[in-house]
Order: C-alpha cells, then sequence, then structure tokens
RNA sequence: UCCUCCUUAGCUCAGUUGGUUAGAGCAUCUGACUGUUAAUCAGAGGGUCGUCUGUUCAAAUCAGACAGGGGGAGCCA
C-alpha cells in the first residue's frame, strides 16, 4: 500500500513528539534550503518539514519548488523555531511531482481574486480557497444531516426535463439534432423534435419544486440538492448559469411552517459550519478584516464575519409582509429625502435591490422574511390570499447578499389554480402530471428554494458569487 | 442587456501638460548566508504598454471601434 501517510491536520492537532510520520503533500514555500512549508489541504495550517543541511543532493533541494508535490517521512520533534509548535524532521524525502518554478503561476504572496479566477482549476491551493470550499462542503454536508435528522427523504428530480413551462427563467436547451441548419423542420419552420433524442424538446431544469411537489404528495417531507441551470445573460456578483439549489417540499404545511423550517434551517446550517470549521472561518473573517481596511471607517463592517454569524444564529428573524415593507419604505427618511434611485410610492410594485438593501442593512440590520407579496408579481403556483391581491410567498433576504430563500405555500385548489394559470398563459396540458397533485389527494403544502451559492457568500464572507462555486459557469465563460 | 470604471513585466502597481533608452516591489534565474516564518543580502534576465483604426513631426499618454475584466442595475436563487 502506498498511503500510510498522516494527514497534516491530524499531525498538528497532536501534541505528541518523538513518533516517526510520513506526510505527503504540496509545497507552499521553501525557506533557507531547509524548511519547507507543506500543505495538505485538510488544513489552511502548513507543516514545516525541516530538511537538514546535506540529507538532500543539489539536484533534489532544486525540485523542491512552490507547487511540487512531496513525500516525506521523518521524526515529529518540538520545534525549535517560533512559529509553530511540531515540525517533521525529515530523514527521508521524495519528490512525487515536480513543479517548474518559472511556470507556476502562485506565489508565496498576495493574489487578487481576479487573478485568480482566470486560474480557476489552481486556486484550490491558495488559503483563501482551501476555506472556502471546505466550508462548502461543511455546509453540504450539513444540509443533508439536517434534513435527515428530520425524516425527509433526499429525492433526485431530473436534471433534463421535458417540462419548459415551470416559468423560473430561460433554459438550455438539450438536443442532439445538428446545429448546422440540417436539423428537420415543421411546416410553419420551427424545429422538429420527433427524431431528436428525447423525441421531444427538453431543457435543463431551472427548478426541481414541481417534481418535489410530486414526491411529497407521498412521503410528506421531502427535499432536493442539485444543480439547477438558468440561461440569463445575468452579469452580477450573485448569480450563476449553473448553481446548486435547496428545495425541501413539506406535506401539511402552511406558510409560517414554511418559514419556521426555513429559518431553523439556516441557522442549523450556519450553525455547523461555525462549529467544525473554526479555523477556516477565523481565516475567512481575518481575511474580510484585511479587505476592509482599504474602505474608509463608515463603510466597513460594525461587525466582523464571526460576529455576524453569531448574530444570524442566535436571533429571530425579522418577519413582516410586503405591505407593511412598503409602507416602512414609503415612510423612510431615505424615500422622504429622495435618495433611492426608485422612490417608494405605491403598493404593488417589486422591491428594487435597494429597497431590499435598506430594510435588512439599515432598518433592522438582521435576517428579513418579507411575505404575502402582491400576486401580480409572483409565480402562478403560489396560493392566493382572501384579499384577492396577495399570495402566501415568503422571501428571506440576508444582509449583503439579498435574496437567499424564495418560497410560499402552494395552491391546493384545483379551480384557482387553473383560473391562475389560465390568467398567467401557462398551458394547463404542458403541465397535466404536475395538476395530477391537486387532483387526487390534495393537501395544504408548502416549500422553498435556497440558492446554496448565496449561502456559502454569506457564511464566508466573500462578495462574488463566481469565489464560493469550484468552476463557476456565466455568459461567455464555461472554461475548465 | 444597460450604466460606470479599468487593461503597462509571471503577479500587484507607478509612469507629469503627448517628447528621445517605459520604472518599482514581489516572483524567476545566478551567487552568498544558514533555525527560517510571504527568510535575508548582492547581481541578472524579463515589455508588440489588451487589439485595431485614426489625430500628430512625435502616442503607454488624445479620439473611436472591438475584446477582456471589476463594480452597480435588471432578471432571480
Amino acid at each position: 500500500m502506498f498511503n500510510k501517510r498522516i494527514k497534516i491536520k491530524a499531525l498538528l492537532q497532536n501534541d505528541a513528539t518523538d513518533y516517526e510520520a510520513t506526510v505527503m503533500g504540496w509545497v507552499r514555500t521553501f525557506r533557507n534550503n531547509q524548511f519547507i512549508a507543506l500543505n495538505d489541504g485538510s488544513t489552511n495550517n502548513n507543516l514545516q518539514v525541516m530538511a537538514a543541511l546535506g540529507l538532500l543532493d543539489e539536484t533534489t533541494l532544486k525540485r523542491i519548488t512552490t507547487g511540487a508535490c512531496i513525500k516525506a517521512t521523518g521524526k515529529v520533534i518540538a520545534s525549535l523555531g517560533k512559529g509553530q509548535k511540531v515540525e517533521l524532521q525529515a530523514t527521508s524525502i521524495e519528490i512525487l511531482g515536480d513543479s517548474d518554478a518559472e511556470k507556476f503561476p502562485l506565489q508565496p504572496k498576495k493574489h487578487s481574486l481576479e487573478f485568480l479566477r482566470e486560474i480557476a482549476h489552481l486556486r484550490f491551493r491558495t488559503n483563501t480557497f482551501g476555506a472556502i470550499f471546505r466550508v462548502r462542503h461543511s455546509l453540504a454536508f450539513a444540509i443533508h444531516k439536517f434534513y435527515n435528522d428530520r425524516g425527509f427523504v433526499y429525492m433526485h428530480t431530473p436534471i433534463i426535463t421535458g417540462s419548459d413551462a415551470e416559468g423560473a427563467g430561460e433554459m438550455f436547451q438539450v438536443t442532439t439534432l445538428p446545429l448546422d441548419g440540417t436539423a428537420p423542420k415543421n411546416e410553419d419552420g420551427t424545429i422538429n423534435f420527433k427524431d431528436d433524442f428525447f423525441g421531444r424538446s427538453t431543457n435543463l431544469t431551472v427548478s426541481g419544486q414541481l417534481e418535489g411537489e410530486l414526491a411529497a404528495m407521498a412521503f410528506s417531507d421531502i427535499y432536493t440538492f442539485g444543480p439547477t441551470f438558468r440561461a440569463e445573460n445575468s452579469n452580477t456578483t450573485r448569480h450563476l448559469a449553473e448553481f446548486w439549489m435547496i428545495e425541501p417540499e413539506v406535506a401539511f404545511a402552511d406558510l409560517e411552517d414554511n418559514m419556521n423550517l426555513a429559518e431553523d434551517f439556516i441557522k442549523y446550517i450556519i450553525g455547523y459550519a461555525m462549529e467544525h470549521n473554526k479555523e477556516d472561518l477565523e481565516f475567512l473573517a481575518q481575511r474580510l478584516v484585511e479587505e476592509e481596511k482599504a474602505k474608509p471607517q463608515n463603510e466597513r463592517s460594525e461587525m466582523d464575519l464571526i460576529e455576524k454569524l453569531e448574530f444570524v444564529v442566535k436571533n429571530d428573524f425579522e418577519r413582516i409582509t410586503y405591505t407593511e415593507a412598503i409602507e416602512i419604505l414609503r415612510e423612510s427618511n431615505h424615500n422622504k429625502k429622495k435618495k433611492f434611485q426608485y422612490l417608494v410610492e405605491g403598493w404593488g410594485i417589486d422591491l428594487q435591490s435597494e429597497h431590499e438593501r435598506y430594510l435588512v442593512e439599515k432598518h433592522f440590520k438582521k435576517p428579513v422574511i418579507l411575505t404575502d407579496y402582491p400576486k401580480d408579481i409572483k409565480a402562478f403556483y403560489m396560493r392566493q390570499n382572501d384579499d384577492g391581491k396577495t399570495v402566501a410567498a415568503m422571501d428571506i433576504l440576508a444582509p449583503g447578499i439579498g435574496e437567499i430563500v424564495g418560497g410560499s405555500q402552494r395552491e391546493e385548489r384545483m379551480d384557482k389554480l387553473l383560473k391562475r394559470m389560465e390568467e398567467m398563459h401557462i398551458p394547463a396540458e404542458e403541465l397535466d402530471w404536475y395538476l395530477d397533485t391537486r387532483r387526487f389527494g390534495a393537501c395544504p403544502h408548502a416549500g422553498f428554494g435556497l440558492g446554496f451559492e448565496r449561502l456559502v457568500l454569506f457564511v464566508t464572507g466573500m462578495t462574488n458569487i463566481r469565489d464560493v462555486i469550484p468552476f463557476p459557469r456565466f455568459p461567455k465563460s464555461a472554461a475548465f
């Protein structure tokens, strides 16, 4: 067996000394021809591997470059230097993989996030991205743990869908038909999909919700967690063309149950990361502090990253209706002094980013759940309230991110649902399978979607969504 | 898609009212030193100033188009 190594995290956590150990990892820096800072990704902390003078010949010494992969065996001893408790006094060092120092782009110095985005395939080897993606992993694991512990069934909804009527956004088409203009056409000039792979037009999913509702009508409580795709030409720090979404769907639940679930859920997974990724979060918090030093005093955050996360976990989210939110915005000094680009005047408008930011960051200074939006600015499947104007929708707005969750109680009454679909020009025949949930044993139910990357943004304190997914997909970009 | 800012060495950036041979720090290479912590010290190499087209005696510098990137907006998660 090749691998009898100890992971660097485990080695550093152990206070014992004077034992033999083998480690493997990638060289971060090599100082003084003697001191190798070795990292294997288990933690941001490097192990200092000490190669005594004379241990290695000249040729091998030159091959220990930043980025090279090495195997080192030796004795773990109390460090003579000041920066670390223990170090490995090497008795043998083997180069597993060379790294040409003239070509390897990462240096032992600060790199801009913009530069690292261009070399996303190597950025895992930096402290910042090491921390981000270990936190991302923990959050993903915590999501499964949260729902599993509560008896939810993890449902795999399709990635390729035959439905194009969900209305959640522009879709990517899936086809094996030739793209050179020779694809079969109907008489009216549109493409005839009869001979396509699936015998019909298909797309990449924009949401697993509709299929999720079907499963909830059997298992009571389900969740999905998978990739979703939007072909929107969105060029922002919080949109991706390929992103991961968590969508629980719960039978026998109303809007309040839905809000409670979402709030518990968010608090749980953040708490999990705080417990299991303390070092990484502290590193990211420090990174943020350094970054904010460049900003003027009044633009710096009041709380550091850890304090902010603690605050979210320990305090109740603010819950207000859309109507109340409009009132707060309309009466705000900000609005009266015309500081909004879009002034808040009447009921019925969709809230702009600046309005959401004001509510979350200035007025309440905590996550806010907005409920009961006008039905005309929300999706067809949301349950209509008795006032005839609003629907039982809820959005959770997070400081610095904006909308992180969108959800609703679903319209379980067939007649009302059909009428709404007709008003919104959604073809009922396309969604006949979905309507079966209302035909056979319909019940009050609710659910929401949480954008995973937006959550990772919030927890890591990063500001560009392209930095919290390994290989971001966005307009004009699908490298790697 | 819209608004706005940016593009000079591998990276991060200087570069004056247009003017002769475009600079620095880090990285790299060579050497020195050897308990270093983004090691230090000395030296060297490294540039089609994003691309194209104009204006001008003269363009990194001015203008336009295009490309790429940042930030903001819209669409949303």
